[in-house]
This record gives structure tokens, sequence and C-alpha cells, in this order.
DNA sequence: ATAGTTGATTGGTCAGACCACTTAGTGGAG
DNA sequence: CTCCACTAAGTGGTCTGACCAATCAACTAT
């Protein structure tokens, strides 16, 4: 009845704990495997195989000789992995976007956003230099950083990098109709 | 300069070619981890390091003494391990709340829903032995369902899970106004 | 004081052993 | 001949121990 948990699953989950319990933030060195498989009373191999399954998320980072280093959240390796078996897959990218557009749909529907923000938007989008999805990124980036919900952020930047993998198209005036939107309470 | 990639992501890579190119598809078996070493010129550990890491991400699927299996890719495995972490990181009451609502939003903003889904939820408005919590719980999985995307209903049952453990309070009438907006136009 | 050496620590990898479970074959009882 | 029980092989699960490679810190000789 009972899930017979692998170990490998167990050290995860007592690597959730001890992150969480001890308080590590990014940048934070881990416990070495060796001292984590006597802590938690198994092998290093299932240790290791926790760990780089984690790594491969992108939540830790690994150096030889050095140890093992709690990451921010920055770029998800996994992203990459897991677009290689998806990208086929319609309906999930249907959903990812549906996902995705519903996160940026509540930061556009903030009443108003910093002056400072509006420039630097405005800027952006006179930029030739970027590419249509830098643009989307930077963009959206900082609506997100005026909105100040650190969640939704990371869950966009999450999903934008999944789909970063995907194609994907906005139309050219896009960015200037919200920006006027914005502007025009103002003036 | 060109990065010494370690062996368990390049056995990584050489298991996403295969797949690929061999045109495996969900449900099929694998090559056995002791072939895989073999065909890789790896150690098993290290074959094991990358399988442990694509399992996690819910792309393939182990059952002891049977093998390893291509996995359907539906259920999003990877988003409940990162937001594992994502939300115990960034876990203000306040972001939490905002983002679950958005997402609760977006699946209000549906013109129409099921007629059955309707009588769904107004049996469990009516019915007098769920708690709050669990009315919420089941009103908003009925939308969700209704709505159809599947990652939008793991993240929110996520946040759902994440909050179970905080108060949350809604209007007595909440539930009620918004199936009477959905029922005038059937009227 | 500084530069170089060296040893301890840490991750990276490998080999091999043994256990747990599943499956297919094999042989005997009916 | 049929059917069931047992066996053997194959597979994933786990552990141990060894050695390599890179880093870091302490120590030493200049």
């Amino acid at each position: 009845m009972s899930e017979r948990k692998k170990v490998y699953q167990l050290v995860l989950m007592e690597i959730q704990r001890l992150i969480k319990e001890d308080g590590y933030v990014p940048g934070d060195k881990l416990p070495s495997e060796r001292q984590l498989s006597i802590q938690f009373d198994a092998a290093r191999s299932s240790v290791r195989e926790a760990l780089r399954a984690i790594e491969l998320l992108g939540i830790i980072e690994t150096r030889q000789g050095e140890g093992t280093f709690l990451r921010n959240y920055q770029t998800y390796h996994a992203v990459e992995v897991l677009a290689s078996f998806v990208l086929q897959d319609s309906r999930t990218k249907n959903e990812l976007q549906e996902a995705q557009k519903v996160l940026e749909q509540h930061v556009l529907s903030e009443e108003s956003i910093p002056d400072h923000t509006l420039k630097q938007l405005e800027a952006l989008v006179d930029d030739l230099s970027l590419t249509k999805e830098e643009k989307h990124h930077y963009f959206f980036s900082g609506l997100f950083e005026a909105n100040g919900n650190q969640l939704l952020f990371k869950m966009w930047r999450l999903m934008q990098d999944f789909q970063a993998n995907m194609e994907l198209k906005v139309s050219p005036d896009y960015y200037e109709d919200i920006i006027e939107k914005y502007k025009k309470p103002q003036e």
C-alpha cells in the first residue's frame, strides 16, 4: 500500500528539509556528499543521485574541489531537457502559453506603474539592437519587478525560459500599445 | 574554454539522442542500465545519475525488475519539485495568495462552463457537511477541470496545498455569486 | 612578507558486489 | 496433455571502497 520510496527520493526530501529548516540561502555551501551520506545514513551514490537530479533542475550547483552550493534559480537546465522532450506535444505547448499569458495579463492589469519603469520600457521598445524575444523578456521583467511579487516573477521566468526553446510571436505594436495605456492617465 | 561536461550530462544527451533518433514513444522500454553503460562507455552509476535526473523531471519511469520506460509527460512532475523549492524560498503569504488569486481569477473569466459542472458546483455550495476550505477547494477544482489546462490546475493545487495551514477567509456568498453569474445567460 | 609546497577536503568516476523484484522458461505432478 | 510450482536470468536498487582531479589552507623555505 504505502509507496516504498527509493533512497534517493528520501534523500531528496531530506535535503529540502535541510535547506528549509537550516535557512540556507542562495550561494550557501551545503554539507559535502560524504557528510550528507553519513547524516542521512545512505550511500554516497544515493546522495549523488539526489544531488544530480536537483542540479539538473538548477537548484544547486556543484564545483569540483569546492563543494555543492545553493543557487539562485536563474538558469533552468531542466528547461532545455524538458523542452527537447515536450516540443512535439502541442497540448503542453498551449497550456504553457496560456499559463504564461495569465501571469502577463495580471501585471498588465496594474492601474499604474512607476515613472522610471515607464521610461525604461520606452527605451526598451525603441532599442533596435534587441530581438523580439529579448524585448519581450526585458519588457515583462520590468513590469514584474514593478509589480513586486517575486513568486509571480519566478513563475513567469520559468515559463519564459521554457518557451525560449519554442517559437513565440507577438505583434510589433504590442509593447507600444501597452505603454500608451499607462501614459495616458499621466498627461 | 570548452566546458568539461560531466559524464552524467553526456549520458543525458546521449539518451536524448537515442530517444529521438530511435523513435521511442511513451510506454516504450529503454535499454537496461547495464546495456546503456556499455553502449555509452560509462559506469553504471553515471548512467543512473542521468536516469534519476530525468526521472525526477517525469520523463521516464522505472520499475524494479522490469526496466525503464519512457513516460507520457502530461503529469508535469517537474512542476511539483520546482514548486517545492520555489514556494518555500519566497513564501510570503501575500505573494502566494496573490498568485493563487491570479489563477482563480483566470478560470473565473471563462465565458461559460458546462452544465454538469454548474450542477456540481451548486450541489457543493448547498452541501452543509463541508467546511469553508473544502468548499473552496472543490469549487475551484471543478472550475479548473472545466477549464482543462492541467498545468494551471496543478499550479493552483500546489499553492492550495501550501496554503492549507494558513487561514483563508471568503465571504459566505462568494460562491453563490459566481454561480449566478454563469446561470443568468442560460435562463 | 612572500612565494612555493604539500596535505586535507571535496566532487567525479569507476568497478564490483549483493539485494529485491519480475518474467519466462522448465520440469514434474496430476 | 495440462497446469502449476520452481528455477534461472534479467533488471533496477543500494552499498562499499577505491582512485582521480580540483581546490583550499596551512606550513615552510627563501
